[in-house]
DNA sequence: TTTTTGGGAT
């Protein structure tokens, strides 16, 4: 008999099955996975039974369980569905969920046998470790988790030691490592499981693919103290979470112990070589591999090919070669890659004969070169003398494809070296090969040229773009379209961009055009070339209008961008039309980034429109944003620039409160505003709220409280705050040095700045001209004639001289009268005169 | 990709 009931209702019954969801189907149901719900999946669903009301269990009805949660939900026979549940068994649930095509489907189906507890049914070890094999497979790592989290919390299921082990290996193959070691004692706890050696072997396996090195050494104590014999299988994911861990001393010493025993094999060497490689011990490994070879191991294709590759990449091509001629002697063939990483070794390491050698080995083997790898021998070979045997070679059924490569190659050497006259030319040659009666260069001559395909002209245009070369690259452009016929969308794109680079926007949007008669689909790229041309241009219309383009063909314009705009306007004191453009983006559904609304509040500040700035801050949340440190970092800069100095403090608990940590540069903000108006100590006690807070204060927070102190002329305490910095480790550049050396000069220690100057020049820096204008002055009002002229003279010979508009003019000038006046410093005035140091039409 | 230190200008 067959039962097909079509669009049913959901009828009250269902709605019961759905409040008996177990506890298991809400856990999985917190992952937001996108699964119809089972409910509703019910209301559609169709399905036939054997013969029956009471089917017997038998292939066909897992066949029906699986071609009902296959099916595309069409006829509904929820109710019907409901007859299997009494015959559900834990090996018909294991049957259906391996045949189920998807996890998702895998998912539902279990979720729903989870649910049919009061028919009976209950998962066994067998079935939970059918699923979790299912998730580990399609490295589902969510679902994983919750799953065994529920199996160990709230689903008690009894497991042989041998059920573990395999569900410790899926925890293994995706990563969770912690949560096997979990799981592993929790059903030993609960008594749902006596581990033995096997399980043991699995855990140590999960725990050194995920570098759990410490968990290891735990677990093998652990298995000692209950008298678990160690094995091959305990022993090598030892070795391999000491390599793992770069301890290489124990991982030798396990491996010792497993060749007493006789138990390395293949996969153990294989590991251990392929550490040695890593750690750029190429010998090591290369002993390894041939002391396999003694005792009948060896390798496979994929380690043979990532440990030539690592040899290759730590210079030794040498035992790349020697391992390359054992892997070709057990009758692997090489990949491309291979020759390709062999060439290109001998190639940096002068040995371009070899290399070219090389290539015959790849003929034998029937591998095709690439164009990557006649670029690379052609670059060996700078008197370009290769290219003509080259040619020589080509064999003949190959002759069209190989000569393009070849001459690809070449163009692609010479755009590398800068060549682009030769690539130009080479490429047009070969577009009038065809025309015959070209004149051949040395090179080619004897050899039949070929006509270019795209990837030539793509190259030559690529290698013209990043030389600038924009209106030869658009001529050759539209030679593409005479000879080869559509460009691609990457040859459009790099064109469209270079010509935005240039401000060459018109262009631009002519090229975009021409995409759409061809019928060439923009990307993303396309789009946002175009538009931040328009962000640099600060054309506020134009990227609006761009923008509504990319809202109706569904591409995202980059962040990059839409701040570029911002910040742009935002420096010409735009702020406003900035913010404009900030809501136009958000009413055409894009959200801006926290970056420019930063900048937005940032230029808000920059004219005076501090309450503006704190509006949008405050505003930010409700358009989707948590504001950062930054943000709030830059409106108490705003803040405390209008000495609201009290409101950005309480931005300080705000961002506590609201679960941030306030970066140094918070701090220095407030250091600074309390520094600026006689606060010194407040900013002290600030200081040390810092270091309470494991906040490292830097070199900004040091210069500032410097400036604090000499500013209340209290120079002794800015050089407590100076030593205490260096002592920290904190190194004072040029800003800081400047500082200290201006604040002791106004406080009338000239001789204890000057030695900081000598420090500063120690160091390699040179101060700003207005430090020696302080230090002279200073020196001068500390009647020191003697030292002022010295500190004169270094201002002099370092090339400075303020000119007659300047603030220290009359400083300066009144410091040579004073020089020409004294015995002392008069004829060293009159030698810097005769040496044209000095102004002559200011000394009178 | 946004924020912090020196002086001083116009």
């Amino acid at each position: 008999m067959k039962l097909k009931c079509k669009n049913l209702e959901i009828s009250d019954e269902l709605m019961n099955v759905g409040k008996q969801r177990s506890v298991l189907v809400m856990a999985l149901a917190t992952h937001k996975l996108k699964l119809s719900s089972f409910s509703s999946l019910f209301a559609k669903l169709s399905f036939s039974t054997t013969s029956n009301n009471n089917p017997l269990y038998d292939s066909s009805v897992a066949d029906n369980l699986v071609s009902v949660f296959t099916r595309q939900p069409s006829a509904a026979a929820a109710i019907e569905l409901n007859r299997f549940a009494p015959i559900l068994t834990p090996p018909l649930v294991e049957s259906v969920l391996t045949r189920l095509p998807t996890w998702k489907l895998a998912l539902s189906f279990f979720q729903w046998a989870s649910e049919q507890h009061h028919h009976g049914y209950r998962h066994n070890c067998y079935t939970y470790n059918t699923i979790a094999s299912i998730f580990s497979r399609s490295r589902q790592t969510a679902p994983l988790r919750t799953l065994v989290k529920h199996l160990a919390e709230s689903a008690p299921c009894s497991f042989t030691p041998g059920a573990l082990g395999f569900l410790i290996r899926c925890l293994g193959q995706v990563g969770l490592a912690r949560e096997a070691h979990h799981v592993f004692d929790e059903m030993r706890v609960k008594g749902l499981c006596v581990p033995n050696d096997y399980c043991y072997n699995c855990l140590l396996e999960a725990l050194s693919k995920s570098g759990e090195v410490d968990l290891v050494e735990a677990r093998l104590e652990e298995m000692k103290g209950f008298g678990w014999e160690f094995d091959k299988f305990t022993l090598t994911p030892v070795v391999q979470a000491y390599c793992k861990a770069r301890r290489f001393d124990q991982a030798l010493r396990i491996y010792n112990e497993m060749r007493e025993k006789g138990w390395v094999d293949a996969r153990v060497c294989a590991m251990l070589a392929l550490s040695f490689s890593k750690w750029g011990d190429v010998d090591k490994a290369f002993e390894l591999v041939e002391s396999m070879e003694g005792h009948g191991m060896r390798l496979n294709e994929k380690t043979f090919c990532v440990l030539i590759h690592g040899f290759v990449k730590e210079g030794r091509v040498d035992r790349a070669l020697q391992l390359f001629e054992k892997m070709c002697r057990v009758g692997f063939t090489p990949p491309v890659s291979l020759f390709d990483v062999l060439i290109g070794g001998l190639c940096k390491s002068n040995d371009a004969q070899r290399a070219l050698s090389l290539l015959s080995e790849m003929k034998k083997f029937g591998v095709a070169p690439d164009v990557g790898i006649f670029t690379k021998l052609i670059s060996a070979f700078p008197d370009r003398s290769v290219i003509a045997k080259l040619l020589e070679e080509v064999p003949e059924e190959k002759e069209e494809k190989t000569l393009v490569l070849i001459y690809n190659a070449v163009l692609t050497c010479y755009v590398n070296d800068g060549l682009m006259d030769e690539a130009c030319r080479l490429l047009q040659m070969m577009v009038q090969s065809k025309s015959s009666d070209v004149q051949m260069d040395d090179f080619f001559k004897d050899k039949k040229l070929v006509f270019p395909n795209a990837a030539s002209f793509s190259i030559v245009i690529d290698g013209l773009l990043t030389n600038g070369q924009l209106d030869l690259a658009l001529s050759l452009f539209n030679d593409i379209k005479q000879f080869v016929g559509r460009p691609s969308v990457l040859m459009y794109n790099n064109l469209i961009n270079g010509l935005c680079d240039s401000n060459r926007l018109e262009e631009s949007r002519e090229l975009l055009r021409e995409m759409k008669v061809l019928e060439i689909e923009p990307t993303h790229f396309t789009y946002n070339s175009i538009f931040g041309c328009l962000c640099k241009r600060k054309d506020v219309l134009g990227a609006i209008d761009m923008l509504k383009v990319m809202r109706a063909c569904g591409h995202e314009p980059w962040i990059k961008n839409s701040t570029l705009l911002v910040k742009e306007l935002c420096d010409h004191g735009r702020a406003v039309e900035a913010c404009g453009f900030l809501d136009s983006m958000v009413k055409l559904g894009f959200l801006p980034d926290i970056v420019s609304y930063s900048a937005a509040m940032g230029g808000l500040i920059k004219i005076q429109e501090v309450d503006r700035a704190l509006n949008l801050l405050r505003d930010l949340s409700s358009r989707g944003h948590c504001p950062d440190v930054v943000a709030f970092n830059i409106m108490m800069r705003g803040l405390c620039k209008v000495n609201r100095v009290a409101e950005a403090e309480k931005l300080l608990d705000e961002i506590v409160v609201k679960g941030l940590c306030p970066s140094v540069v918070s701090y220095n903000l407030l250091i600074d505003s309390w520094c600026k108006s006689g606060s010194v100590d407040r900013a002290m006690a600030l200081l040390s709220r810092m270091s309470g807070e494991d906040r490292e204060p830097n070199v900004f927070t040091y210069s500032t409280l410097v400036d604090g102190f000499c500013r209340e002329e209290r120079p002794d305490d800015a050089l407590l705050v100076w030593n205490e910095m260096e002592r920290k480790g904190c190194s004072p550049n040029r800003v800081a040095f400047m500082a200290l050396i201006y604040g002791l000069c106004k406080c009338n220690r000239p001789t204890a700045a000057l030695q900081y100057l000598r420090e500063m020049e120690h160091r390699e820096m040179k101060p700003d001209s207005f430090i020696y204008i302080a230090l002279l002055s200073a020196f001068l009002s500390d009647m020191n004639l003697a030292s002022a002229f010295e500190i004169f003279k270094e201002m002099v010979y370092s090339g400075f001289f303020p000119k007659s508009h300047d603030k220290s003019y009359p400083i300066v000038m009144d410091a040579i009268d004073k020089f020409s006046k004294d015995h002392r410093t008069s004829s060293g005035i009159q030698v810097l005169m005769e040496e044209g140091k000095l102004p002559t039409r200011c000394l009178q």
